[in-house]
DNA sequence: GACAACTATATCCACCGTGCATACATTCAC
DNA sequence: GTGAATGTATGCACGGTGGATATAGTTGTC
């Protein structure tokens, strides 16, 4: 399974609920509705993420290869037959090393317009 | 004219396109395709504005405020009568930072995640 | 006991932003 | 003369989004 440059580069630039998905599943599997808490709170309530965008998201996102259904469960006195937990791919994070060395270099051209504050 | 915070946040996220044109108004009144151009040497050929973009986006910044049409022209021997002039208002100007501030942030957050290099 | 809010997933609808093709006109290079 | 570049503008189709709706169990409040 290698990863091909090419195709990364071709799913950029990401739609913004796409890249939010990726940050809440960086560090853990999770379910679809602990995105839309994790993306509130990651954000200080800045971002939220409506039922529609996720679902149909993670549907799409499950097609290009970015992430994944989990087959892992939580111990059954926590769990919730409801859920569908998901994870990262390697390609899905290395799209989103992609994007963010993207979003990086945006801000630098904000920064040399003097949008944004910091060394020019 | 006071600039309402709550008006600004509420064009957040900005379209791509929208904030590569404010980019290029930062320092000088442009016309429709030096905007292309313009794009298109700051990224370093990465990003491409189609022509129906620019010019539907323009229509839309005009409606919202960001820019306006300048009554500025060139001198007659370096003019071109079919060209048309935009310059940035200070609404779009705060648009614009506010929009460098929301990228900023999220790039602070995929460096959390790990996806972008730097102290996290 | 009733009603609202929360947890959880999923689809329908309408709107907006986008790329590509097209249109039209002029100028320049091969 | 044929195609590329300059310049603005619209038609068409597609994809991403929010909001509403559906379904259903749980928790909290008056």
């Amino acid at each position: 399974m290698h990863i091909d440059p090419a195709e990364v580069e071709s799913l950029l630039p990401l739609p913004p609920a796409t890249f939010h998905i990726l940050l809440a599943l960086a560090e853990d599997e999770r379910h679809g509705y602990a995105i839309i808490l994790d993306v509130l709170s990651r954000t200080g309530g800045a971002v939220r993420l409506s039922a529609g965008t996720l679902y149909r998201s993670i549907q799409r996102m499950q097609e290009q290869g970015l992430i994944e259904e989990s087959r892992r469960r939580p111990a059954p006195d926590e769990d919730d037959e409801r859920r569908r937990y998901y994870l990262l791919t390697p390609f899905g994070a290395a799209v989103a090393r992609a994007e963010a060395r993207r979003l990086t270099q945006l801000v630098r051209l904000a920064r040399e317009s003097g949008f944004a504050p910091g060394k020019a």
